[in-house]
DNA sequence: CCGCATCCCTAAGGATACTG
DNA sequence: CAGTATCCTTAGGGATGCGG
């Protein structure tokens, strides 16, 4: 008999709901992907790489902060310039990452075809 | 170097937010989640399983319907029932789907310690 | 350069009631 | 039982301009 308790069911549910609370909205996982894979960017890079309009870019940024995958360095230049990294807890995310990536691409080759 | 051409990043870019766009929302993994896991099952079902409230359970499942990552199953019973399974391309989704699974359960490990 | 404030619009999602 | 219709609330996200 396979594992279909009701609270191992309900712990899998959680879990996945619990994710989806942390990566919501269409911008978290392509900016920490874009973060881990290519590094540091000022907060100008990042609007740039991402196309994410100034506000939004923020509001992302600082959710990210408070979750812990990203963190935020001020440099004294003149004018200041922010850098954002991600942190290392962000690289636990990798793995769901970079399945989005393969599945996206495979996906986009499938519609090709058919 | 590492591979940061424009063209490659690009694809990476698209290609997640090619998956964002198919499964985006706080329930369509969820309900592939539970249909890969637990097998076939009717809209009563997966509604009680899930927490949904019947008119988006309905819209997220034409959605998914759409994107060829369930079918419907009419069973000419009385009054009628419809069985919702999971079809093999939405087994393409089981590493995206398992890596949150996985997330979530050590992200919440994480918050109890800390 | 960073990123907040304001304003606005659309999309997502929930409650309830109802019909085939 | 399945799922649509109606109504409503909230969240997500874009544009622009200003201040540090």
């Amino acid at each position: 008999m396979k594992d279909h308790s009701d609270l191992a069911c309900t712990n899998v549910h959680s879990a996945i709901q619990d994710t989806l609370y942390v990566v919501n909205g269409k911008w978290k996982l392509l900016l920490l992907s874009i973060l881990i894979n290519e590094g540091t960017k000022r907060f100008g890079e990042l609007a740039r790489a991402s196309g994410i309009s100034p506000r939004i870019l923020s509001k992302e940024l600082h959710e990210l902060e408070l979750n812990q995958l990203v963190s935020r360095q001020v440099c004294p230049t003149k004018p200041v310039t922010v850098e954002y990294s991600a942190t290392p807890y962000a690289g636990t995310l990798k793995e769901v990452i970079d399945a989005m990536i393969r599945w996206g691409q495979r996906h986009k080759q499938k519609l090709v075809r058919s």
